[in-house]
DNA sequence: ATTAATAATGGTAGCGCTAACATTTTGCTG
DNA sequence: CAGCAAAATGTTAGCGCTACCATTATTAAT
């Protein structure tokens, strides 16, 4: 059997919340009763229990952290960002992954709540009915990331349509007059579907159109490729590609350097995310960067800030984005 | 207050503990009684504790999962293998990274037995001491991923001497005799010092020299872009790079696709993962795939019979490799 | 020294659930 | 329909810890 804090408060010959004191306000406990205490926990090599401090305290120090994927790098930096700080404050981070299903978030709300979490983190601030009532009926704090809108409590991203304006803007800028905007599943990545609003209502005003090709699957560097390929078939007038995210432009990219494509005398390429590729490949991709790892810190710098109890200046923090020129576009 | 256990057990007119059953036994309960009590919890709202049922059960359905980064796509696709199958059998994982830090590694086990994970995964068979001891002498079960050797419990992993051993006899059947081993930080990454041995082994058993160049940062892409500069420098007669991941040599293709430095002609480059990428650089990169995504389901799978008490046929899986060869090398 | 304030420590109860055993109900046989 | 085994449900106690309040020790001020 494990021993308990009642073996080490035996063997320091003081009370059971004693030794729970020195574990979680060490300043309140004199040092000399401290060390001994200290010793008494090295001496019988006790392991606190955290789901017996948790249940009595009803404070678990977990935060729930619901992201749609864990293949997409972007939000592994998030979840980088949310850790590192989350992890220095000694909070331990749940992690679940939704694969772009609102469901199935919903179903790991529940389930998180069942560890009585200190605060949830999700993406988006799309959620099925039901979910969004649980979230907006918790006592915890919510943080929404990745885009900014009417949000529950916190809210840590970034102006997707903006950043879709933004790189019509400056495609059109190019003499662009005929840009296909490719996405991989827009149903399921809305926000790509959100850049894609931003990206048409620029081109409509201009008078132009504003073609969208759904690829229809959530792909990476295949589904790039087969997009140029589709692209340069069925749009002969097409002069560039928005693509929705990095990994589909430099899959593109890739593609158009093998079949000697020549990009962007042919096509002009244009990302979104300004993933490290980008910056390696030839010509460099010209995209507009996230700070996804600073979203994950904001984040938990909040939520934190929520959970103790301090004030915040506001709920929404717009991380903002920045146009990356490179050459393919 | 959140409903518990007691409200649904008033609602429904039985006692605690039927609900209990309903919730984590259904089959033991009456079908009628069993739809009233879900009647009820859907009425007064019931979140079940999760805190409560595994301090009282002694047992959390926590899975431990520690591995050394983040950032690195490998351990995400590991930790992707597990999860898969971790949540569809009702285990949440508990994940934390420790940035290739022993030390670290030792206080994050402390940590998470605090939790009473039903099991552990931890990455690679090296631990410092502390930990080594505290890992041997815990009852839940333990994994050892990645690599293949001399295990606590379970092992699942491959064996990377004799990757690097494969790598280097095909380098030699191609005819380089000089081949320059490239790692970012072998001191912290000692897998692929353990592959370095194996290329060593194979290079001095046909009389030539294996010399190491260490780049002394964990680095990707750009860290191979300066690794190609350093070594078309510093090792003129120099024939191949074999590059310790392929994150460092796809750096190194597309550095050296932008200078026009000629691959595999000036100099070839060969990697190790099997990275999505470098099937889509031009020249297709040379490298040794390993099965990531199987390692981590592997490792559930083998947990989880563990904890439900299955016999298993063996301790250790070797996941095997397997060698891609592209244009590069 | 005496008192009043503060600091340090302790006792008790209970967090919400489940294990273990006890009891009741049900279904079945003859 | 008695009698019995099996199925279903209930009772009690306790998992290991911390909140809350009570008590005792220490310090400072007079």
């Amino acid at each position: 059997m494990q021993p308990t804090i009642a073996d080490v408060a035996m063997e320091a010959r003081v009370s059971a919340i004693t030794v729970s004191r020195v574990l979680n306000s060490p300043d309140v406990v004199r040092p000399a009763t401290r060390a001994r205490v200290e010793a008494a926990i090295d001496k019988v090599g006790y392991v606190r229990n955290m789901l017996a401090g948790s249940l009595a305290s009803a404070s678990s120090r977990f935060i729930a952290v619901i992201v749609p994927s864990l293949s997409n790098i972007v939000f592994i930096e998030v979840i980088n960002g949310l850790q590192s700080e989350f992890e220095r404050q000694g909070y331990q981070i749940l992690l679940a992954n939704t694969g772009y299903d609102l469901d199935r978030e919903c179903q790991l709300v529940r389930t998180f709540l069942g560890w009585s979490p200190s605060a949830l983190v999700v993406t988006g601030l799309r959620h099925n009915d039901a979910c969004q009532r649980i979230l907006s009926e918790c006592d915890s704090p919510i943080a929404e990331i990745m885009e900014l809108g009417d949000a529950i409590d916190l809210n840590i991203g970034l102006d997707h349509p903006e950043a879709g304006r933004c790189m019509a803007r400056y495609l059109l800028g190019k003499g662009h007059r005929n840009i296909v905007y490719v996405a991989a599943q827009v149903a399921r990545d809305y926000r790509a579907g959100l850049r894609y609003d931003g990206h048409r209502e620029v081109l409509e005003a201009a008078g132009l159109r504003a073609p969208l090709l759904d690829m229809g699957q959530l792909g990476q560097f295949e589904t790039g490729a087969q997009a140029l390929d589709r692209v340069l078939a069925d749009y002969p007038d097409a002069s560039a590609i928005h693509f929705a995210n990095d990994d589909l432009a430099a899959g593109a990219l890739l593609h158009a350097q093998r079949q000697g494509i020549r990009v962007p005398e042919t096509i002009a390429i244009a990302g979104f995310n300004g993933l490290p590729i980008g910056q390696h490949v030839t010509p460099r991709l010209t995209t507009i960067t996230s700070p996804r790892h600073r979203i994950g810190r904001l984040a938990a710098e909040q939520v934190i800030a929520r959970i103790e109890g301090r004030a915040l200046s506001s709920n929404q923090t717009d991380v903002s984005f920045e146009l990356a020129i490179g050459e393919s576009a």
